[in-house]
DNA sequence: TCTGGGGTCCTAGGACCC
DNA sequence: TCTGGGGTCCTAGGACCC
């Protein structure tokens, strides 16, 4: 049996176990440049404010429905998450870290009361960290992601599902009667995997339901759609498909990028901008012990804006040598930007992206023939001593305590191009000391 | 005025190989 | 008249996840 651990409404949960005033209250949590709502609290919900909704079509609601903002405080939520995953991770013998607010428990042999297991982790959790969670228990990971998504709703719209189901929700306690019942009157669209433009295509077909959904025919989906999707209707039936990968691959490809606070119509204030993104990957490949064989590079105007001239040009150039050393990789990055950017176009956004990323320590032998021979011993040693003492530096002092030069210049003039709105960013309770908050004012 | 930032996997089609 | 057959690798694009 597997579960799955998932923190109700993350980020605003984070924010309200700092603030109590905020429980009880519709609140939103923004993305970068507060541009748009990615987390909702119940009531937030309630209004009707949707996933990603921009700010500016729904901050209206603030005098009409007392709604409250607040601008991502990502330092907050990593350290809540790393916490609440640490309790979790205590209940079972593997664990899989599967997002930010997610986890799948591995309870194969366990015999116990599994939603009592469930139960008390959620109490721990709840107890040490101030997160609501939902836990779902189910043979497969699809079915206890079903089972979360219905502890989830049981709890959140009384009616849904029989109130037994709320917080803590294991399939095989049910019935077949009550399994029917949960499976009829759940939505196709809530199974993992099946996304908007898959539910619109299965509702063509009259597949509406999960239970629909587990009555098709497993070969007509599978040559309609794909192999995901004959995959998530075995795991419908009880058969893993999927198991709990509890010591996660490095990524494959490491990206940063961002929206503008404002335009940038300068190609040098791009080059500044990409610096500083191509300086983050890098510092996340060395933190995976990574190296890149080429990076990719794009900016682009916004699609939004139809009275502009659109352009969005993207490329990639290979790098001789497969590196994580940032000087290098800013050196291509500006480079690429450089060729691509033109003048006169207002940009809004633009991202760096590390691809055919390989574990440093096996980096291949020397592919390219004019870049001479492999690189020398000391000089390897030299390159792994200085981006180790800048990683040291920066995790002492701060990021960007030291930077290249391309990078840096961005600081100096800082506010007046592209700096990120962050209007109500809540303090950094457990990860700055000058932030810890104060138990009496 | 104002529209997120990461990732993964799968498939189709073309280039290329013998 | 009639123009092979089987394979790999790469890339772009689309769908999904949170």
């Amino acid at each position: 049996m597997y579960a799955l651990v998932d923190v109700n409404n993350m980020y605003v949960s984070c924010e309200r176990a700092f603030r109590p005033s905020l429980v009880g209250r519709p609140v939103v949590v923004l993305s970068n440049n507060d541009g748009c709502a990615i987390a909702r609290s119940n009531e937030a919900k309630d209004l009707g404010i949707r996933m990603a909704q921009p700010w500016f079509q729904i901050r209206h609601l603030r005098r009409e429905a007392g709604l409250i903002a607040l601008s991502a405080n990502f330092e907050l939520y990593g350290d809540m998450s790393s916490r609440m995953m640490t309790i979790a991770g205590e209940y079972a013998p593997r664990q899989e870290i599967y997002s930010i607010d997610e986890c799948f428990l591995d309870f194969e042999g366990v015999r116990d009361d599994l939603a009592g297991i469930g139960r008390e982790l959620r109490a721990k959790v709840l107890r040490w960290t101030g997160l609501p969670t939902s836990v779902g228990f189910g043979p497969t990971k699809t079915l206890a992601k079903l089972a979360n998504h219905v502890a989830k709703t049981a709890d959140r719209k009384p009616g849904s599902y029989p109130s037994a189901w709320a917080q803590v929700c294991n399939l095989a306690d049910l019935n077949a009667d009550e399994l029917q019942h949960l499976m009829r009157s759940t939505d196709a669209g809530d199974v993992w995997g099946v996304g908007r433009k898959t539910c619109a295509r299965l509702a063509e077909q009259g597949i509406r339901t999960v239970h629909d959904l587990a009555h098709a025919n497993p070969a007509t989906l599978r040559g309609q759609f794909s192999v995901v999707m004959e995959k998530t209707l075995r795991e419908l039936h009880g058969t893993p498909c999927l198991d709990v990968e509890d010591a996660p691959a490095a990524n494959q490809q490491i990206m940063c990028s961002r929206s503008f606070g404002s335009p940038v119509t300068e190609v040098a204030a791009l080059e500044e901008l990409v610096s500083q993104f191509a300086s983050r990957v890098a510092e996340k490949a060395r933190q995976q012990r990574s190296v890149a064989g080429a990076v990719h590079v794009f900016v682009s105007t916004s699609p939004f804006r139809k009275q502009d001239l659109q352009h969005s040009p993207s490329g990639t150039l290979p790098l001789s040598r497969p590196t994580a050393d940032t000087r290098v990789l800013v050196g291509t990055a500006v480079q690429l930007v450089r060729g691509m950017a033109r003048p006169g176009f207002h940009y809004v956004k633009a991202g760096v992206m590390l691809v055919d990323l390989q574990p440093d320590h096996q980096v291949q032998a020397e592919l390219d023939l004019f870049a001479g021979v492999e690189e020398p011993v000391a000089a390897r040693r030299d390159r792994t001593q200085l981006m180790g003492t800048l990683d040291a530096v920066n995790q002492r002092f701060g990021k960007g305590a030291i930077s290249v030069a391309s990078a840096a210049r961005l600081e100096a003039h800082s506010g007046s191009v592209a700096a990120a709105r962050q209007e109500w960013r809540s303090p950094r309770y457990t990860t700055r000391l000058d932030e810890i908050p104060n138990a009496r004012a």
